[in-house]
DNA sequence: AATCTTAGGCGTATGCCGTACACCTATGAG
DNA sequence: CTCATAGGTGTACGGCATACGCCTAAGATT
């Protein structure tokens, strides 16, 4: 009966997207949001009950795209690999956008479809029971903690000029390291990394123990 | 010559963790802070250019206090876990104040002291160069990350609740790894992933590879 | 003791923010 | 053509960080 609606959550969430890319997380404001779709602030509050939830939708539009299915070649821990890739790529395309998917991401169902999958591949390399719970729960965390490292960490430099910087004498290895890091590119270091954690998942640690594919 | 200073920068981190462990992160305000101290809002300006190096003191306070000497007993895995379980708890004291740790993390002198300790051991341990580098980035990883799961995931309750009500047709690994997920508690679940992340650390990976103490 | 100098402390004001509320209006149904 | 209804909007409020300028306490100097 009434007027029809004008705008889609979907619209909102890419509108919010779209202010985050161009002009920072700092910048994301309700007044912004509606300034980019050209209707007044109250409007959006038509179509969400408050700016979590706009900051929800946005998580959830570039969670909610990264492709769950199962590649099926290679080692389970190369499976494991791509999924997990998927999932960086996916996050690291909208830098800004990162801090509001670690706050946002339980519950996105983008995620659970991502854990999902990496259950069954899991699985089917011979892990359940806690040992699979904590294996999906150690890569989560990984994923987690690298994606923050990577985009939060040299947001300002601080770190890395901080490091620089170090007296060799109080921090000698780590001033040493610092040299290292450089030569070290932030893809070489994720995948390292991630190799690092899979290398260390037991896989088929039941009774009859075999260590998996790639030792 | 002038009236003499009556606030520290130490007093004043002291006073917003206070209000934060208090009454939490969202009533961290310099308005809060300088109430709690007992002076006007913009006295705390004679000692803080803004907000975010107030953070940056309470980053500081929290993460400044981890012991980082080095242990002195056990294999290099069970030292380095050492060093890791003194910082989560350090931050685990202080779940409120875990998001503001994530964002100042990096540029603080005590993080930067405990990878100084971490790394000390890594290298007694046989790994250098690139490697080393990316065995420390990923410890780093996974207890940033494996903070954040504990503390920022469980917040409303809402994944654990979200898990539990999936249907077992869409999400099959996921709902039956809901029920072993309560079985395993927050500590087994660090220490368990903490374990997959050591065990995933070649040490002595160099011309003359040499597998690390307790495979 | 009196004065001076100077930085610490504070009150006020500005421009953001999220959002409650009441109002107006466009619209499809009748 | 009318009307009920939900969508869209304008205004207003309280809270935030913080820029600015004033007042004042207290050590240094006389």
């Amino acid at each position: 009966m009434p007027r029809p609606r004008s705008l889609t959550q979907d619209r909102i969430a890419a509108a919010a997207l779209a202010v985050i890319d161009r002009d920072g997380l700092a910048a994301l404001s309700m007044r912004a949001v509606s300034t980019e779709l050209g209707v007044s602030t109250m409007a959006l509050y038509r179509y969400v009950d408050d700016r979590r939830e706009l900051e929800g939708l946005v998580v959830e539009l570039v969670l909610g795209g990264v492709d769950v299915s199962p590649p099926s070649e290679g080692a389970w821990q190369e499976r494991i690999a791509v999924l997990v890739g998927r999932m960086r790529d996916h996050v690291g395309a909208h830098p800004e956008a990162v801090p509001l998917t670690m706050i946002h991401r339980h519950g996105s169902a983008g995620v659970l479809r991502w854990s999902e999958a990496v259950l069954a591949i899991l699985a089917e390399a011979g892990l359940d029971g806690p040992e699979r719970v904590i294996a999906l729960r150690g890569l989560l965390s990984y994923v987690i903690g690298a994606v923050q490292l990577e985009h939060l960490g040299p947001l300002s430099g601080e770190g890395t000029a901080a490091m620089a910087g170090l007296s060799p004498a109080e921090f000698p290895h780590l001033a040493e390291t610092a040299g290292h890091a450089r030569l070290v590119g932030a893809d070489e270091e994720f995948r390292g990394g991630l190799a690092m954690v899979l290398r260390g998942i037991r896989a088929g640690a039941g009774p009859f123990r075999s260590r998996g594919g790639r030792g």
